[in-house]
DNA sequence: GCAAGGTC
């Protein structure tokens, strides 16, 4: 039998329906798919499976002086073992291996993990086969003529894995034990991570350090006599053979303002009309595709996670790419006819079809890898898809047309016209022909208007406006020209630049889109600079690829590359170990700024944001335990002080990160006066103890700025029910029947119609009832197909599922086993435990807490009842 | 529990 293995189940599947003709069966082989046709048998990998890291003797941070790592020695383990276990089960019954992993660097070292682990357990001849992209000819070609293994091109990916290992662990183990962050918030530093986060905050040194400078624009409007409509121009003058627009001295700019206010008409000097053509773009790579979706309103990692879900219903091609050319397979003649026929692209296609020759554009980029993102040809049904799905596959789409598509042609007209001794000009722009733009509707197409004036041409001049500016600051980049950037710079792959980021985020190194950098992450980068300026240079990342290509070239070897690099390391310990102290103090003032909100109000030293053993955060004084003043905080998300600040109370204003439903909660103690401000309103009678004890239920304003309906008796007696956090809560006069309390209106400042909200008994239930529905879908091995094979059986929620008879489930759907309904079932239950659990005060983790229209779920209530109550 | 690189 002969194995064939390939980088991923994807590529191992196509593959084998290209060798074998469409007539491969498939197994599971320890939950991995193991595809078998005549002699043959093909498993794909998840990428690396096996990983380098340091023995266990050194896994306590405590234990091991950091500089030790240096000189550690190192180990591959088995990161997926149920793959490695079927790679090295069907290893044994082979008689000879084929490694058909991706055409890259890492690609090859992927094949080498596979060729060790194959050779552990089986003496069989192991070849490799090369192909940029998964193609009936490329394949067959490849697997005609198999090739070997380049073990000096692996060992250049081995020194990488090896050489980020040594620096990225030492160093990330002394910052955090030198400043006591050893938890979850330990501080950590990468030859990745840690150049793009100098790039961010250099860029925030900038902005601090910008000093805006003044200065003047002048404008005037010109109407010409035979063509409609006035038209704008800017004041100019010359200067050493340049044309400038910005008057940097007051006194000029009033002059000129005089001078154009003094003139009465203007002649044009210059008219000078040109076409300009303007072209198409090129293939999508992931960078330029996380580019263009970020204009759509999309941050990489949405664009990215869609993107691999698209892939992997089968309709784009390879989402990880530097490649910015088709390959010569590519036949983007079939491609479009194939789209011809569709409802949605048939026109756009077609009337590219029409052209005498289609010749798609090319990139710069060319590489081996995967050919650039285009769609496969097959059409995902409109209705499959979430909106958001849609919306890139159409970009996806009209990416490739645009790039059959022609160039597009703008008329450009530049005007001169010269009045009173002072110049204006006026630039207009008209779209001639659309060209790509007709396929293409992203890019602006926005048209100025300069009418057809002759030279000699005298003009009126009117609505002379003098405009005082000020220099901006450079602007902070956005997620998309960050990896942008750092593709450029050379940092991080096509796969990693958008983790990176997260990355940065997760550590609270950088908050806020565009990102800012954290008083932490200025830290982090000031201790890297002063003594390890290695490890936030991107030039780390240079000197690395130029050994790796020494080492694939058989220049050097991988020993005395790790050996160099090894002895650089030990130096930079050398220093810092006589500043643990120093660098320890300095990372955590960084720390203490971001917690900072401003003076405690009883004794004058510091407020922070603070942790409760319990996990809740809340406000306390630096001075604690001397002073013990504190005040509530939202329990949903995680509070982060902006540069906002109370004026009555010095304090910063708190925002409250929660993903999408994330808001700025305020000055946290206007917050809390103000709900002992406000009385409670009475609306009902208490449905727990109001028949005994006469409890009766309010609306009541928690100190930490929630609001809720709670029994007057609390504590006695805890009955509450939640409400929206944001908008004025009306009480209305119709009555709920079934509760006798009336109904509630939200007016909301943004909103016209109030939201009714109805009895708020009512509105819980169904609001209780609507959390509990987790879609099935969102069970792990449960695809939309499965989902809606499930519905068609009549399981359509998690409830149903977990109920359901995994018998007969399994013989009414189709492809399903009962062992997959037992383990969805048994997520099921946990999901709706889970659901059950969000109301356990106790529970100290963080728990879901609002819902999409932004609600407090019980649990917070309940502890911020408390807060209410004892304060 | 550290990195960065694959992949889901």
């Amino acid at each position: 039998m002969e194995l064939i293995i390939t980088e991923k189940d994807n590529a191992a599947r196509r593959i084998s329906e290209i060798l074998s003709d469409g007539s491969f069966g498939t197994d599971r082989r320890n939950g991995v798919n193991v595809y078998r046709w005549g002699g043959k048998r093909c498993v794909g990998l998840s990428g690396h499976v096996v990983g380098v890291d340091f023995p266990p003797e050194y896994d306590d941070w405590r234990d091991v002086e950091p500089v030790e790592l240096v000189d550690a020695p190192m180990v591959k383990r088995a990161t997926k073992e149920n793959i490695v276990r079927t790679l090295q089960d069907l290893a044994r019954e082979a008689d000879a291996a084929v490694i058909a992993t991706d055409y890259d660097r890492e690609g090859e070292l992927i094949g080498k993990e596979a060729y060790e682990l194959v050779e552990e357990v089986a003496d069989v001849p192991i070849r490799r086969v090369r192909f940029s992209s998964i193609t009936e000819r490329e394949v067959t070609e490849a697997f005609a003529d198999p090739d070997e293994l380049d073990f000096d091109l692996a060992a250049a990916g081995e020194a990488r894995q090896m050489i980020d290992l040594m620096w990225g662990a030492a160093l990330t183990r002394f910052l955090s034990l030198s400043s006591g962050q050893l938890g979850n918030d330990f501080i950590s530093v990468g030859r990745v991570q840690s150049p793009t986060l100098k790039l961010i905050v250099d860029r925030e040194r900038e902005i601090e350090a910008f000093d805006p400078e003044d200065y003047w624009e002048l404008f005037a409007d010109l109407t010409s006599e035979d063509a409609d409509g006035a038209f704008e121009a800017q004041y100019f003058f010359r200067e050493e053979g340049r044309e400038n627009e910005r008057v940097w001295d007051e006194a000029a700019a009033n002059a000129a303002h005089e001078q154009l206010l003094a003139a009465s008409e203007a002649t044009v000097t210059e008219v000078d009309r040109r076409t300009r053509t303007d072209q198409p773009p090129t293939p999508f790579n992931t960078t330029q595709f996380i580019s263009a979706a970020s204009s759509l309103g999309h941050s990489a990692q949405k664009a990215m996670s869609v993107a691999e879900e698209l892939y992997t219903a089968g309709y784009i091609t390879y989402p990880r790419t530097d490649n910015t050319v088709y390959p010569e397979d590519t036949d983007p003649v079939a491609l479009l006819e194939t789209f011809a026929d569709t409802g949605t692209f048939g026109e756009d296609a077609a009337s590219l079809l029409e052209a005498d020759d289609v010749e798609p554009t090319r990139g710069e980029k060319e590489t081996t890898d995967h050919p650039p993102i285009h769609p496969t040809g097959e059409l995902p049904p409109r209705q499959d898809l979430s909106a958001d799905e849609w919306e890139l596959y159409e970009l996806v789409v009209r990416r490739f047309l645009a790039t059959c598509a022609e160039p597009a042609t703008w008329e450009h007209l530049r005007v001169v016209a010269a009045a009173n001794g002072c110049l204006l000009k006026a630039n207009g722009k008209r779209l001639l022909d659309p060209g790509y733009h007709a396929v293409y509707p992203y890019l602006s197409t926005s048209e100025n208007f300069v009418p057809d004036v002759t030279e000699g041409e005298s003009l009126a001049v009117s609505d002379v406006r003098l405009e005082a500016k000020q220099t901006q600051p450079p602007r902070r980049r956005g997620q998309s020209r960050l990896i942008e950037t750092m593709e450029d710079l050379g940092i991080g792959t096509k796969s990693t630049r958008h983790n990176t980021l997260q990355k940065l985020y997760d550590r609270n190194y950088i908050e806020g889109d565009p990102p800012r950098p954290t008083k932490l992450a200025m830290a982090v980068v000031e201790a890297a600079e002063q003594f390890a300026d290695r490890i936030v240079d991107e030039g780390m990342t240079a000197q690395l690829e130029r050994d790796m290509d020494r080492i694939a070239s058989g220049e050097v070897t991988l020993d005395e590359v790790t050996e160099e690099s090894r002895e650089m390391l030990s130096v930079i310990f050398e220093e810092l170990h006589e500043s643990r102290e120093a660098v320890g103090d300095h990372l955590r003032d960084g720390l203490k700024a971001d917690k900072t909100l401003g003076p405690c109000p009883e004794c004058g030293e510091t407020l922070l944001v603070r942790r409760s053993r319990r996990g809740s955060y809340f406000v306390g004084c630096d001075g604690y335990p001397d002073c013990e003043y504190t005040l509530p905080l939202p329990s949903n998300g995680e509070p982060t002080p902006i540069d906002e600040t109370c004026e009555e109370h010095d304090l910063r204003h708190v925002k409250m990160l929660a993903g999408r439903s994330t808001y700025v909660h305020g000055c946290p103690q206007c917050e809390a006066e103000k709900a002992e401000d406000e009385e409670d309103v009475v609306i009902g009678a208490c449905p727990d103890c109001g028949d005994d004890h006469e409890g009766a239920l309010a609306i009541k304003r928690t100190r930490a700025g929630g609001r809720l309906v709670g029994c007057t008796r609390y504590p006695e007696c805890d009955y509450s029910l939640p409400l929206p956090r944001r908008g004025d809560i009306e009480v209305t006069d119709t009555y709920c029947e079934e509760h006798d309390l009336p109904e509630l209106h939200v007016v909301q400042d943004d909103e016209d119609d109030p939201w009714e909200l109805g009895c708020p008994i009512c509105n819980f239930e169904e609001y209780q009832a609507r959390q509990r529905k987790t879609d099935v879908e969102d069970l792990d091995g449960i695809g939309k197909k499965t989902a809606e094979k499930l519905a068609d059986a009549g399981i359509d929620s998690l409830v149903k599922l977990a109920d359901a008879d995994p018998e007969a489930v399994a013989s009414e759907v189709q492809g399903v086993s009962a062992d997959r309904v037992r383990d969805w079932q048994a997520q099921a239950r946990e999901a709706i435990d889970e659901g059950g659990d969000d109301t356990d005060p106790d529970d100290g983790e963080e728990t879901v807490v609002e819902d999409d229209e932004g609600r407090d779920t019980l649990g917070d209530v309940e502890a911020e009842v408390d807060e209410a109550t004892a304060g």
